[in-house]
DNA sequence: TAGAACAGGTTACGCGTTTAACCTGTTGTA
DNA sequence: TACAACAGGTTAAACGCGTAACCTGTTCTA
């Protein structure tokens, strides 16, 4: 079990080198080497497989390889913050992205944001990605912290000095509103959990992009059980519109199936579309339409911005990141709601005047 | 941006003390110091912002209170493996015990299996976690490894030595079974992606539990656009039994939209039960009926197995892990379709019996 | 023929922390 | 009185690696 690790100095002795020239040919400095001797160290180093140790090389160089991504554990994810679907995706992307460019992810789930600079900075960590931290105040951050570090989705009044990787949420809610505008849809509801940060942005676009249109704006708890009371309460609210934008698409699914529990059919009777474009919106019945977010490339972005602030390159702007449309089955026109609405409006305006 | 690092020995400079007593302070070893030296020492460490570097500390002490997460990069995720639901839970239940336990986590996805005794050791990790690796070689790997390490859902020949944390498959599927008998099903049906390991002990479990009633399995590719083709051939075969068990939520969910999309009705045309019980079952509608396994409870067991490993405690035996049944939306009483195969199947027999 | 250039190395040190071994003065014990 | 025990420290070595600075011998050049 406990078999001696292989260090340079074993190589180098075994070889009647110095670690110098080991540690040369290791790091491809070869021309201080002989080809002969390169060759020699090339063949041991495999032969006894050699792993380089990174407690002397964190010690020797100062930077360990590491990125952290830190994510926010934020309690309406009730403790799966990583079981979430945007999260996830960007883990996953940002995993295959660190491991391309040679980086280890360290992945911290924070209660609390004040640790993030602890963390950090006893790893000597390469840089930083910090999700779901909406509202912070990374300019006092940016003071604290001596290594790069990358933001998704953060809410700055200040920008510059600061990466922001942020989606375009107002062209989302836009492009949203504006596809259900061509379906048809002429009364629409937003479903959020807040009215600020992105979500207002979300809204707004929606509301430009349906134009003509009316966005309502209905904000639902955070909190599963509270939305379970509050569905209960408010669904005949809901089905007044003909068509919901949720601003994720785990809060479409949620509206989905408290719509077809009480035997209301989408995208007949109603149609959804959310937001993110997770994992699952394709396995599902109806299969959900929904704004997509490309974890891929902000991952991408993320990596190689990180990479160019190691350089020093440390006037990198914030990006907005675009999204796109997603069709699939759980929008559809109005199939009969307008006319019925526009029949008990004035039936019900009737019914006021006459009393 | 650089702000030179508060290290031991500036601490124990500027008290008039040597490393060693501000190092004991720090590590609680407090008998060799005067109580009035600790509070001053813990008072300039708090005011001074001491950070330990994770450099020195490995170096020192050779371990690094780093575990590593080792991710199978398996082709049927199609690169998007920590967005699978048991995966991402599984994920997310370690992230919390590590913590809890005060290890840091490594993820790695990894596709070639050998990488992972260079990334353990190069690490000097404390220990490994290695997740969907099914049918490895894991005697060898402890040959390699210096480090404990615990299998999720390891498929070993021999036990013994290595502790592998294993869903119980076979219960799991006799708990499906017994339940889709209880609720009057006779024709189930199995559908995996293979039939090794997990998935033959869950369809020889679900068979136990259907008792007398008839438990077929059927083969799905692992690949989607396969799968696309292969139920566009195969859902005539499909329908003609009343219940379907898939060995994980994913192809359960995939099943219902192929179902729906028919326009079959699920629970009432075809039941379907699934496996893992992910973060979307509840959300979508049908709610899926699932066989659970507690990703919480396995994370506990596999951080405190480490442990004690660590104290050289290596004779733990692995252990199989209960299963329980989540009833939600997608399972029922098979309605009408029994009766209209008995006739069938008489009119079938009468066909031929008079060819 | 001086000395520059270069090939092929070696030596020495720094990095931050832990820890075994050592030191010194005081009090307790037989 | 001898010396053990202890309080409250200090010192120095060790950990593995990278690298700047240095060294030696040979060949090329003016």
């Amino acid at each position: 079990m406990e078999a001696k690790r292989v260090r340079i100095i074993d190589i180098a002795e075994e070889l009647g080198l110095s670690t110098a020239t080991v540690s040369n040919v290791i790091h491809g400095k070869t021309k201080r080497v002989s080809g002969e001797t390169v060759k020699r160290v090339q063949e041991l180093l495999e032969k006894r497989g050699y792993i380089p140790d990174m407690a002397g090389i964190l010690l020797a160089q100062n930077s360990s390889g590491i990125v952290g991504v830190v994510v926010n554990n934020h309690e309406k994810y009730e403790g799966r913050v990583l079981e979430d679907g945007f999260i996830s995706a960007s883990l996953n992307a940002l995993s295959a992205e660190l491991d391309k460019a040679g980086y280890f992810m360290l992945v911290k789930v924070l209660t609390d944001w004040s640790e993030i600079v602890k963390v950090a900075s006893m790893w000597n960590m390469e840089g930083l990605v910090i999700i779901g931290f909406c509202e912070q105040e990374y300019h006092k951050l940016r003071e604290k912290m001596h290594i790069p570090f990358v933001v998704y989705d953060g809410y700055l009044k200040e920008t510059g000095k600061i990466c922001n990787l942020v989606i375009d949420n107002y062209g989302g809610g836009f492009i949203a509103g504006e596809y259900l505008r061509q379906m048809g849809h002429k009364r629409v509801l937003c479903i959020a959990d807040n009215y600020i940060c992105m979500d207002k942005e979300r809204i707004d676009g929606l509301r430009d992009g349906i134009k003509d249109g009316m966005a309502d704006f209905l904000q639902i708890p955070q909190k599963k059980e509270e939305r379970d009371v509050f569905y209960q309460g408010n669904l005949d609210k809901i089905i007044e519109y003909t068509a919901v934008f949720a601003v994720s698409d785990f809060y479409a699914a949620e509206l989905i199936y408290k719509l077809q529990e009480h035997g209301l059919k989408v995208p007949e009777d109603m149609s959804v579309i959310g937001f993110d474009d997770s994992f699952w919106c394709e396995k599902v019945y109806p299969s959900l339409s929904t704004i997509r977010q490309d974890p891929g490339e902000r991952a991408r972005l993320a990596v190689s911005i990180l990479k160019e602030m190691k350089q020093g390159v440390y006037e990198k702007t914030s990006v907005i990141l675009k999204t796109s449309l997603v069709k699939r089955g759980s929008v559809a026109a109005p199939a009969w709601k307008d006319k019925f609405w526009e029949e008990h409006t004035k039936l019900r305006k009737k019914g006021y005047s006459n009393e």
